[in-house]
DNA sequence: ATTATACCCGATAACGATGCCGGTAACGCT
DNA sequence: AGCGTTACCGGCATCGTTATCGGGTATAAT
């Protein structure tokens, strides 16, 4: 690594002080106008660049957003693209940590962000994440924090995230419009906010609907495709089996579609199925399937600048809530009218 | 944000000098061990953690990887999950920015993370770079740089990629074992060495095999969905149409399915297809999509490994380059006879 | 001629940490 | 008594930058 040229070179170069120096790049009014052109100049050619290591010392800011998610997949891949978008146009760099749905790495990427001195964190929690006290850590710091997607409900931090609710709602109502009887649903571990709704959104459903809630037909499972593969042929394998499953993910979806292929069942005749997320993958099998719009990238978008709004605000902004409308893409994997 | 215990903070308490303080927490020789002792109770106490930013204005290292990458599709998104793994353990962090495989952006990206004074640079090129004085720069500075899958060939600077010749090789000469005749190439932008080689490998299995190289069978489209989709429509309305495609990514080989598909052929029957990167995708469409394995996270781990011991090591490393072996994956799309 | 007033510019401290050097006290040895 | 050694500890400079204060000089006003 070779040594930058700093303020000094050009303060002993044009036998001025540093402070002048100073001054002058900053187009300080003190400073004649000879002699700013002459710094300016010199500056140019040496291709001076201010230490931001120095001015972060200094200030205490240092342009940059500790992003941290649980992994990489096409939602949150979706959700940071939109956030770095906001962030670079603002000047900003993000640091992404993914904890690999670990908590104990969620807590090591914290560590590292807090002690890299990052401006604020965005941040979307483990499935691991049952315990918030590195979050907390963050606050009693006074650092701007904005959750978003996978969000702790019962924290006092600003939030962003789709009405999970509504999803689960639309979802489970669109299945039961369709005719099927059966409904079950593949939800995630039980600590996270975004099964928990979208479950809750079901729930509502079939009481609203005066179905009666059969346990048997509630699933909790990781949030993968293999799990929801195994999961779906248990649920096939009863003898009351479902006509419908609602996974709340697209991921998982796949792998109930997979065991639903295997058992030799036909959608959406046999057997109804909706998604969550509304991956481009869901138009592209066969049979397509519904799925759940989430619109990640505008999420991202919209973290970043509540993010921003609440780094150069200084009234509290703790109690912010933005909640964003999902809405249902029907497709073949659940349409049986096509009247509806 | 509030004010973090400094050193001086446990000096002025203890009736030391900072010096001293200094000394005790990272167990000095000449200290007196009830100092030490004192110092490290009220560190732990006052939960002291070093000032990353002053200890590398001092020691000019950061800690800091600065990772460029076009965009955080499935492939890269991947390999980034594999940089950052190991560079974690390393005790590194690494700032992800992403150029949006845009040549404006991926010099902002450059010239932030060089005044942020990153520790080095892994680096995947956009498909837009054609020009590569940022790259330079980096170089001159005598900045620690890896580029990794979209490298540029003709700078002496450590790569890590793909055999994409290779990959173009077991393709082709896959499609031609089926006893396709007439085989196409979707290719990228004319300027990336992933796609040029990809095409190299076509061209060398055709040339080995004797057959005619027919220009009309090589395109060069954008890396993208509906691009592919286009071109292969245009393709088929070819009174010489061909009997197979060969698409470098799997995002191309969407387009050109749905292109098939909307003309009423059969694959593998009447045409086949192979894509490149064996996205989870290709095993779920149907008909199944034969790819080419690229192994982006074991790159991703490689990579990241290389950076680091580059920067560990002080010989020179600029002419390393690690080639993986990529393996084709045989599905439906062009699997005509079961015995081969 | 004296004072006021712009107008420029330099010295210094500060941000938090460490490395180097130097200083002091206590002790042992000749 | 005089010297060297050892064990501890503090002072100072340094990294690169800016804010603050305090001059100095030339011009204008009295």
């Amino acid at each position: 690594m070779e040594k930058q040229t700093t303020i000094k070179d050009i303060a002993f170069a044009l036998h001025l002080s540093t402070s002048t120096v100073s001054r002058a790049l900053r187009d300080a009014s003190d400073v004649k106008p000879e002699t700013k052109k002459a710094v300016k100049a010199l500056a140019e050619e040496l291709d001076y660049q201010p230490n931001k290591l120095a001015l972060s010392l200094l200030n205490k800011r240092t342009n940059t957003i500790g992003v941290i998610i649980p992994n990489l997949d096409y939602v949150l891949a979706t959700m940071v693209k939109g956030i770095d978008e906001v962030a670079l146009e603002a000047g900003y760099t993000v640091m992404v940590c993914q904890s690999d749905e670990s908590f104990g790495r969620e807590i090591v990427n914290t560590k590292r962000l807090l002690d890299s001195f990052v401006d604020g964190f965005i941040v979307s929690v483990s499935s691991e994440t049952k315990v918030y006290e590195h979050i907390k850590k963050i606050q009693t710091r006074k650092i701007p924090l904005v959750l978003f997607d996978r969000i702790i409900q019962h924290l006092n931090v600003p939030k962003i995230h789709i009405d999970n609710v509504d999803g689960g709602r639309q979802a489970t109502q669109h299945l039961i419009d369709q005719g099927y009887k059966k409904i079950a649903i593949l939800a995630g571990p039980e600590n996270m906010n975004i099964s928990n709704d979208r479950l809750q959104g079901y729930l509502q459903i079939l009481k609203e609907n005066k179905i009666r809630v059969d346990k048997q037909m509630i699933i909790h499972c990781e949030f993968n495709q293999d799990y929801a593969r195994e999961a779906t042929r248990e649920l096939l394998m009863l003898k009351n089996r479902p006509d419908a499953i609602f996974t709340i993910s697209d991921r998982m979806a796949i792998g109930a579609m997979l065991a639903i292929k295997e058992k030799g069942l036909k959608m959406p005749k046999d057997i109804g199925l909706v998604g969550f997320n509304n991956e481009p993958i869901t138009g592209l099998v066969s049979p397509s399937i519904s799925s759940v719009e989430m619109y990640a990238f505008e999420i991202g978008k919209a973290t970043a600048k509540l993010f921003l709004e609440m780094l150069h605000s200084d009234t509290d902004m703790s109690n912010e809530e933005i909640v964003i409308k999902p809405k249902l893409f029907v497709r073949e994997s659940s349409k049986r009218y096509s009247n509806r």
